[in-house]
DNA sequence: CTGAAAGCGCTTACAG
DNA sequence: CTGAAAGCGCTTACAG
């Protein structure tokens, strides 16, 4: 492998000049340059960056660190983040920890070891001490979507108290009453706001309520569903906390012949690219996904570049997107009472 | 930051010593690696990677270059293969290319910069000179669902000519004989070779064969498809050469008052997760994209572990998946003639 | 079983 | 404008 020294050598030059040209250096005269560049044309040499890097003490990498890469809300976010680095020359180090505490501090461990210079991290363990051990190293942390009990990392997430809200209440306006709520997982933050969110708005409106945990997935959600139609048969409504449950959801409901938009109404968190192509397109509560990555980089990037030392938390809001699946569009009438509600 | 040295000084050892314990080295005495161990906590001494990998001339990274993470094809192998390469120890640098060369190129630069151990690549521009640099450095390559130029690559494809054909007999068998394709990019192999699979198959059946090409997205292929039914109404069957492009096409038909199964047969490359629950259920060509992805991080571990020297290309096939978007649902003569065909 | 020392390939403060 | 030299934090062949 071919280093700066033979380029030197080749060039008539010393290392450092080399290097000073490989960087950019305005001070190194043009014929000198020249024949520095000829030779690294000439050699074939690539830069060492792991050399450069240990020398600097510092590399231009950042770790992106989702539950669930499958989830078009958190590949969205990846391919933001993702190009938001490379414009500004850095790369990307991906890490999916399945929901698994274990495999997220495996991996700040590793971003860590790899001397990272921040982290955007969707957690999995909001409470896993390599959070603060990373910060204490002042590795900057951005919390994605979901917080992190360190209170000095940046967070941007949405507001899923008020997203819920908002469900039940469209679901009680078209005229449901037996609405439920099919949850995601307890232990993370979207879970339980969202869940939380859905029981503050029932008991708010004097309506009963009832919920099962689909786990964030596909399958949970069909199992969870089956059960609850088999428990409750008058359910008319139905709140579903991410995108992935509503596919089970959606099998679990056509397997039982229920009709959607007709005996049951849906409304669904996320909206993905198919949301408006199933049969019938549901109405789903929509939060700026790509607009919310961006602010993580920029949160990322004041940090990184020293810009900002005190921590900022960045709350995007739900809008509902109404379409079929809950059945009787709103009238103006609704639109009124809605307005007043938000 | 606490470094080794601090480490060796504060367990009263060598840093020699220290590293051994850290990397597991047997020899190292039970009192010693006690102490270091201790001290290590005590010191909340993190290992720094970049001075192993520099001193090692070797790191624990592969490089992953898919052309659209955003795309659940690639976004599944992206999943697959960052899975197996956290648990043989190995990080991912994920790189978007966007189809673009520029941006492959560019990444490819910074991959042998960065030293990585082997990259997966769905290549943008197949004749990326980076690609041979590469390999002659050193790196192996496994070029994923399309091919590379250089023969020294191993790979991992789809059979995209048979892929069309299916589905072109497939739409003749229900009836259909006005057959149009909706294309890629001529520019991609995988665009290339389904075109050239439906055409083939239309000149064997006596059919005339058109197409327009929808660049494998979904606006592409919503333009696409508004030009082909304004240019020729009388079609009456759907070739789509990505899950992306059923998603602008079923918006097209849906706007022209066509009835996909009815009107209109349609059969889709791709099998995403929503192809089952839109309206109707998509008949689809499905390959097994984990298992392929499985594959190409066997052969990049093969290379890796110098193994293996001579290339090697594995082509997976395509299965038809029936469902509701042809219409008539082919009964047993239809499987007879289909397996003969096969 | 353990340590002293060399060296991985760069960058950069210093001197000229 | 340019070079000699130190040093980033590890690992490991060598010696004992």
């Amino acid at each position: 492998m071919v280093k700066i020294k033979d380029v030197a050598q080749h060039a008539g030059v010393s290392s450092a000049t080399v290097s000073r040209v490989l960087n950019g250096d305005e001070r190194v005269a043009s014929p000198a340059r020249e024949r520095v560049l000829a030779s690294v044309r000439e050699l074939g040499y690539r830069p060492n960056r792991l050399a450069r890097n240990l020398r600097r003490q510092q590399t231009e990498t950042i770790g992106v660190v989702v539950s669930e890469i499958e989830n078009p809300h958190f590949t969205q976010a990846v391919r933001v983040i993702e190009d938001a680095a490379f414009r500004q020359g850095y790369r990307v180090i991906l890490c999916n920890t399945d929901e698994t505490p274990a495999k997220q501090r495996a991996y700040l461990e590793m971003l860590a070891a790899e001397r990272v210079r921040g982290v955007i991290l969707a957690p999995a363990d909001a409470a896993d001490p390599m959070i603060s051990q990373l910060l204490a190293l002042g590795v900057p942390i951005v919390a994605f979507d979901r917080g992190v009990d360190d209170p000095m990392a940046d967070a941007v997430i949405a507001d899923n108290h008020y997203g819920s809200r908002r469900a039940v209440r469209h679901l009680r306006d078209v005229g449901r009453r037996h609405i439920a709520f099919i949850g995601g997982r307890p232990e993370i933050q979207t879970g339980r706001e969202r869940l939380a969110g859905y029981v503050a708005a029932m008991e708010e409106l004097q309506l009963e309520p009832r919920w099962v945990e689909g786990a964030f997935r596909v399958e949970g959600a069909y199992a969870a569903t089956r059960r609850l139609l088999a428990d409750d048969p008058e359910v008319d409504g139905l709140v579903i906390a991410n995108n992935l449950m509503t596919i089970g959801a959606l099998k679990a409901l056509r397997q039982s012949g229920r009709r959607v938009g007709d005996d049951i109404g849906l409304v669904a968190f996320d909206d993905p690219v198919w949301a408006e192509f199933v049969d019938p397109p549901i109405t789903v509560l929509v939060q700026p996904v790509r607009r919310m990555a961006a602010q993580a980089v920029d949160l990322l990037f004041e940090r990184i570049a020293g810009m900002r030392t005190q921590p900022r938390t960045v709350i995007f809001t739900f809008e509902l997107r109404v379409r079929a699946s809950c059945g009787k569009l709103p009238g103006p009438a609704y639109e009124a009472a809605s307005v007043a509600f938000e």
